[in-house]
Parts: structure tokens; sequence; C-alpha cells
DNA sequence: GCCTTTCGCTACGCGTCGTAGCGTAACCCC
DNA sequence: GGGGTTACGCTACGACGCGTAGCGAAAGGC
């Protein structure tokens, strides 16, 4: 996750990083987000926060892009999706979730700008990746496996790995459009009419 | 468009605003945007690709936000909607040309850089959606009324303007979220995949 | 030909960046 | 409990971009 991951592993004695820095340091970070945005975040505002010295964060991080992308990844684990007893409920839940996720100032700022910044960064791109892109696929995985057990969506269609990409692109694209571009809430009759959508192209595919 | 436009209009006398500066401006901004991405763009930067002072930039523009904003808006106006003869094809074929515009790199990395600054900006959020998201929904309505009129869409349902919105949220936001978070190729057959799951939704929902 | 406005240019104070160097503190191993 | 090793806080530094001010010159309207 952080820089000391890579650290040569095999190493023996010395001083171990402060594990509570590290908690200070990414807290801080996502209140600076809050309070100053993604341009005006400065690392050594950050240090200050987190009551550290600035050399201490270039010794963990190689700069702002990766220091964000690790404060807000973990906000990303937060998101559950609860058994609500048919495909639809579940759907409406999640997206409900997400949405207030980005509600939140330190997600909403921070996760445009990374993803910015990763267009000229692979390496970034790919800590992207892997710290919240994937992981968070778990839920279009949960969701489709209990629809299946329902009997609600047909066991294993055709090349199901590439219809959960498909549905985690358009639910996480769709509500992600709709509160940063379009910048309208995403209140209840939006998430209905949404979820219908969705629910409709589902079941016309799976009677195909 | 500029901060021209917002001079007092009243005036007369003294020498106008270069037009070719603006032009020279706005063509080396995006040029900055390839070679340098977001974050390495500077306004000195621009000012001497473009052959101006760089005084002459923040005589029109607040800051590097609002510059992007511009140079970047009209890159969206090249997308069409010719008439391919059904739905299903005219919905690939803007997915197709969105796609094809989200993957030069002076569009990726600009668009979601400005998105994130505007989370913090609101002149700078209703800059975008003036400029860029508002005057891309005509595509939307161009297709639901070329529908209507084949015969593929029951005429005006219920609350047609908010299903335009939400259409326009699911396809933008499935093309950036595949093309830019996902970091996956929009080949044909995700194309085709996307538009059969949303062609499904849309019969359904004409349906009831 | 006068007035108004823009233009290019230079220079400036300010803040942030990312690094280097130092002395000190914390920990592991023997 | 030393000795070795590494992290830490602190300070200072050069480099760079920001956004503005002031100047003389140029370009157009009346």
């Amino acid at each position: 996750m952080c820089r000391s991951s890579s650290r040569s592993p095999g190493r023996t004695g010395g001083r171990p990083r402060s594990a509570a820095a590290d908690a200070a340091i990414l807290e801080a970070t996502r209140a600076a987000l809050v309070e100053l945005g993604w341009s005006k975040l400065t690392m050594g505002d950050v240090a200050g926060r987190a009551g550290v010295a600035k050399t201490t964060l270039y010794r963990r991080w190689a700069g702002k892009n990766e220091l964000v992308v690790d404060a807000v990844a973990v906000l990303f684990d937060e998101l559950e999706l609860p058994d609500r007893g048919s495909l639809m409920a579940d759907i409406e839940g999640v997206v409900v979730q997400f949405a207030a996720l980005l509600e939140r100032p330190e997600t909403k700022t921070a996760l445009m700008a990374v993803i910015a910044e990763s267009t000229r960064d692979e390496p970034l791109r790919e800590r992207i990746r892997t710290s919240i892109v994937e992981r968070q696929k778990r839920l279009v995985l949960a969701g489709r496996r209990r629809a299946q057990a329902r009997g609600e969506l047909p066991e294993s269609p055709a090349s199901a790995a590439g219809t959960d990409d498909l549905i985690f692109d358009v639910i996480a694209g769709a509500v992600v459009h709709r509160a940063l571009v379009s910048a309208e809430p995403v209140d209840a009759e939006w998430v209905q009419r949404f979820t219908a959508l969705l629910l409709g192209g589902l079941s016309a595919a799976a009677r195909t």
C-alpha cells in the first residue's frame, strides 16, 4: 500500500516505522482534503496536521497522488451489500450507499483528481485499480450470485466475467456522472428509475 | 466563454482583443495538455507556446481551470449523431465516438481534472455544465426523437425530461468509467454488450 | 489626430516543492 | 546491555510556478 511495503523485505533490526504516524498522516490527509480540496492541499500542511515532519511523508509516499489514493481507498471498503430480499432492493441499496460516499467532500474531490493524474501516470493507475476498483467488484459478484440463488438471474450466463465488469462500469459510472458531472442529486426517484432501467436490461439479456 | 465576454459591453474605442491570440492560446493549451498532462501544465508554458505574454492569459482567464475548460469544451462539439437506421446502431455509433474522444490525451486528462476542481468551485462547476454537459444532451434528445419517429420507442413516455437526463448519465458515465477508471478498452464487444443492456432496459420500460 | 484599450516585456514577493544533512530516538540481535 | 541499523524531527536550501504591477509601444474607434 505505502512505500514501506516496497522496502527490501529481508532486512533486520533498526527502528520500525511508526504505525501511529501512518494512521495520523492518512487521517490528516482526509481532513485536509475536506478543508482545502485537492489543488490547495500541500504536503507541508498534511505533515503539520499529522504532527510529523515533512520528510517523514516523503519517506513513505512518492508524492501527493500516492498519498491521497491510500487515504481515500479505505473509505470505499465501507460499502456493503446486505441481503435486502430482491435484486432490485440490493441494487438500490448499493447505489444509495455509493452516492452517499461520493457526497463526502474528501471522496468526491480526491477520486476525480487522482483519476485525472492517472491518465498520465501508469503506476498510479495501477495503484488505483488494485486499491479501489478491483476491490469493489466484490459487490457486483455478491449481488449476482445472490440473485442467481434466488432464481432472479440464470445460472452462469455466457461470459459472466465480462458481464460483471460491464455492470460495475454502468453502476459506478452512472452514479459518479450524475453526482459529480451533471451535479444533480442522487435522490430516491433517480435511484428507482436507474435501477428499473438496469434491471430491465438484465432481465432482457437473461431472456436471450 | 472567456473573460472578454464579461467585460462591460457598452464600451467603445480602444484596441480590440486579438481573436488570433485567443485561438492560439486555446490550441497551445491543448498541446500542452497532451505533452505535460494537467498537473505539470503551467500558465507560463502555455503563454510561451502561444507566442503571447503571460499577462495576456490572465487578462482573459482567471486561472488554469477556466482556461482548460474553454480549451477542451470545443472538442465535445465534434460529436454527431447521424441516422444509422436503428436505435441500436445510433447508440453504438455515439458510444464509439465518445470513447474515441476520451482516448485523446488532452480530453481524458483535462476532463477529469476540471471536474475534480469543480467539486470545490461552484462557478467552475456551472461553467462545465453550460459549456460541456448541457450542450451534449442534444445527442440524447435527437436519438430519442428519431427512435420515436421509427416507432422503436413510445411517444412521450411519462417524465421524458428526467429520462433523457438518466440516459445521458448512464451512457456518458459508463463510457467514462470504463475508459478512465477501469482503464480497459472500449472495444466493439463491450460497446455491443453495453448497448444491448441499455436497449433492453429501455424496451422494458416502454412495456410498462 | 486624440483617446482608449490591449499588447509584450520585465521584475517582484510569495508559497510550495523535493532534497540534503544533522543529531537523536527506537528497536532487533547477539 | 551493548552494537548495529533504521526511522524520526528539524533546519536550510535552490528551483520553480504563481499572480500582479508598472512601463512604453502598438492598434483600433471616433
